[in-house]
RNA sequence: AUAGCAGGCCACCUUAUCGCCGUGUGCCGAACUCGUUUCGGCAUCUAUUGAGUUUUGCUUCAAGGUUUAAUAGAUUCUGAAUCAAGUUCAGAACAAGGAGGAAAGUCCGGACACCAUAGUGCAGUAUAGCGGGUAACGCCCGUCCGCCGUGAGGUGAGGACAAGUGCAACAGAAAGCAAGUACAGUUCGGCUGUAGUGAAACCAGGUAAACUCUAUACGGUGAAACGUCAUGUAAAUCAGUGUUUAAGGGCUGCACGCUCAAGCUGAAGGGUAGGCGGUUAGAGCUUUUGGGUAACCAAUAGCCUAGAUAAAUGAUAAGGUUCUUCUGAUUUUAUUCAGAGGUUACAGAAUCCGGCUUAUGGCCUGCUUUUUUU
RNA sequence: CGGGAUGUAGCGCAGUCCGGUAGCGCACUCGGCUGGGGGUCGAGUGGUCGCAGGUUCAAAUCCUGUCAUCCCGA
């Protein structure tokens, strides 16, 4: 299967209702600092939309906090991969960052690699 | 060389591999180096300019709509919607772009939108030598005066206490309808001068960043404004009818003024979540010339320069650049060289401009003080 | 994006409107009462009034700027 790195808007997690219904049902798995929230959607078909958040209460300078989001994007981007050939059906993803330091792009890329596994095998035998 | 003052400029760079965002990519004919080429014509769209016509206001004139002419730029492929073209949506390829000097704080001033065409009075707020700049300002420039500095320079809410009210700790006889110490002089009624306290003492006292007065300016609410599309069951909305006692509502606190109401008939709509417009061509940027001491203004030529919305402008690797730590060598010290490691200062557009303030790395220019030499 | 509030002793707060002494409670230190603790009584220590500048004879208080924290509105 070909590895599909891009990441276009249609998988980026918009809605804000849909946001919302994340915080309230949805299941929680955690590699510290990175925590997914997931939830399996039925509106859409083969989709999975996907966010990042850091709260600004531990990064107040918005240059920081940018630089998070993008290492957490740009590391799922490169590993997602796993989770689309691994399973099937539709799920909305949010990425929270817990830490209170910022970590080099490696050390996250590895922490995903750990949380998408533990995703697979939590799931990934159910779809 | 040292310490300092003022002004200006830049905002890590290069290569490779993966990504993100919005913008653009007609028809016919001819030519050749046959291509994502060049040239010419036609059509459409956009922008600018000129002309005609029309609407609104306040005359010259200004703003908007529409028609036409000129100039400039753009018009690829695939799939879907559609009778077709055009157009719209999605994708691919290509092309040219993609954070700041403060984007920050939100402290002032505007543009723009709605509320009556934005009105009147009071209240309230702000400003305050004089002159100028500006769309406007509490900003900027020039200048007088005061204060600070040896100086280059910096800084100042700098009108009025000869309208009224208030306030003045301690000290002092006395801090304001008054009362009165000591000494000296004397025309011995009283008056004049000096002393002492204090920031300030018979003088039209001091104090207005005390109330206040004078002059000037300011209507309110903010892109969550506002318009529009889809969904569509109430209050409310709009149109017609109705016309009174007017409570009350209508986006400033109060008063005036304007406007609306209840009931009936008809129309079409709300909450919530969302799409599109507003939304990036503008008091725009750069060059040259002229006017002005300057801020700035005028003309000319060129340019198009981010538009995201849980929020794009990035990540990784290598090399250089900047800074810094450690080790070794050299040198009287400063320093220089080599190796290893860590780093790239402050900081992220959110309707848009003009300022102010704060954070911060580096470079350059001019000037001043002190010391040394000539 | 818009609106508002608060910074005073180790902690929680007065004082700010209307300028001249910085105070209250808890805590801390010392001493008394008790055999000791607790409790109580008395005395004492401790504050750049967030920071910077200005007005004033004099500023926690008035004015301007700034920093930090917290809250509210969609």
């Amino acid at each position: 299967m070909k590895v599909d790195t891009a990441y276009p808007k249609i998988e980026k997690l918009k809605s804000k209702k849909r946001i919302t219904q994340l915080f309230v049902e949805g299941k929680t798995l955690t590699v510290f600092p990175i925590k997914l929230i997931y939830l399996n959607t039925e509106n859409q078909e083969g989709l999975i939309q996907a966010g990042v958040t850091v709260p600004k209460k531990n990064f107040k300078s918005a240059v920081k906090r940018n630089h998070i989001k993008r290492l957490l994007r740009e590391s799922y981007r490169l590993n997602k991969a796993s989770v689309f050939n691994n399973t099937e059906g539709n799920f909305a993803f949010l990425f929270l960052y817990l830490g209170k330091e910022t970590l080099p792009f490696e050390l996250v890329e590895r922490k995903m690699k750990q949380l998408l596994n533990k995703f697979n095998s939590t799931e990934g035998s159910i779809g």
